[in-house]
DNA sequence: GTCTATATTGAGATAGAC
DNA sequence: GTCTATCTCAATATAGAC
């Protein structure tokens, strides 16, 4: 079978006739948005990279703009899904444990879309609105630390805001590697 | 004298008739390049921001990209001056120690251009020399310390790869501050 | 050195046939 | 679901007066 794509998770297509779904399109432009950054990316870098004319790409999304709104919320997604699932985790400091753990999990499946939201600068509402709920994500994150250095549970010889900004500057700076 | 702007260093000019340096512009420039990165960045934001007309901008550069790269430039000049210095600075131990203080030094005076720098993607020539020119500056500290290494006058314990990821990933954490 | 036009073009998006 | 062709507009850059 020399003749088809690898699409989306479990999905094979004839080349020539892509036939892509959006889960397809969406990989390729998280890529190829991280590749040269979503501003520098053209349409008609996507439609080359998909083998497809530009045209067809509006056939699954509305605009480019859709593209990063789309893979954000996939990162969003899955690290609010985590935090969720740690609020009934027993005490502070297991949820915390369970959030780290859950958020290394996140980075290695969406390590591209999670990418993308570390790199965003406010350019547009879509950008704005992904930030503000990364902000909401962190701030809670940054609650859960404080209350298990309350509980005694982790150590306290640390800076609040010192101890979040080591743990996520240990996550965050995978996505560099 | 509340009619004054800001200009490059130690110059001071009219608001209205602003009369701009290249270095002027260029600081300006180099801030708003940070702020919304550079393929986001109009030159009607940087009219706006400098209180002058588009068309005035061209007469001090010949592109929106040239001042990318005198930026660039500026970051990079930089950095291979403390480098060049370094050399005639005895074993390799103290050409290390005087090259990590420059660099530091660097840092603090050229955080915006050096930020810049940092961030490339090699999106176009001009970004492509740029990063080329610091592939060069960072191999020329690896082997300072692999060098230093072997001298045995920094621990060897830690592979050398590693080593200038972990100074060198201090250094460009300082930039997201 | 700055201004107000205006020219140009690159890229996002649409229309309609297949 | 994809294609070709075209529309539209924003953004870079230029021209020429002051």
């Amino acid at each position: 079978m020399p003749n088809w794509l690898q699409m989306s998770t479990g999905t094979q297509l004839r080349r020539g006739r892509p036939g892509y779904d959006l889960q397809g399109i969406l990989d390729v432009a998280v890529t190829v948005f991280n590749t040269h950054g979503y501003d520098a990316t053209t349409m008609d870098m996507l439609a080359a990279r998909l083998k497809l004319s530009k045209g067809a790409i509006y056939h699954h999304v509305a605009s480019k703009e859709q593209l990063l709104e789309l893979a954000l919320d996939r990162a969003l997604d899955a690290l609010e899904e985590i935090l969720e699932q740690s609020q009934d985790r027993g005490d502070a400091a297991s949820r915390l444990a369970f959030l780290l753990e859950g958020a290394v999990g996140v980075l290695v499946r969406e390590l591209p879309s999670v990418t993308l939201l570390l790199r965003l600068r406010g350019n547009s509402d879509v950008e704005r609105t992904a930030m503000d709920r990364r902000r909401v994500f962190d701030k809670e994150v940054a609650d859960l630390i404080a209350e298990a250095q309350r509980d005694g549970s982790i150590r306290t010889d640390i800076a609040p805001g010192v101890a979040e900004r080591l743990l996520f500057g240990m996550l965050n700076s995978l996505t560099e590697w």
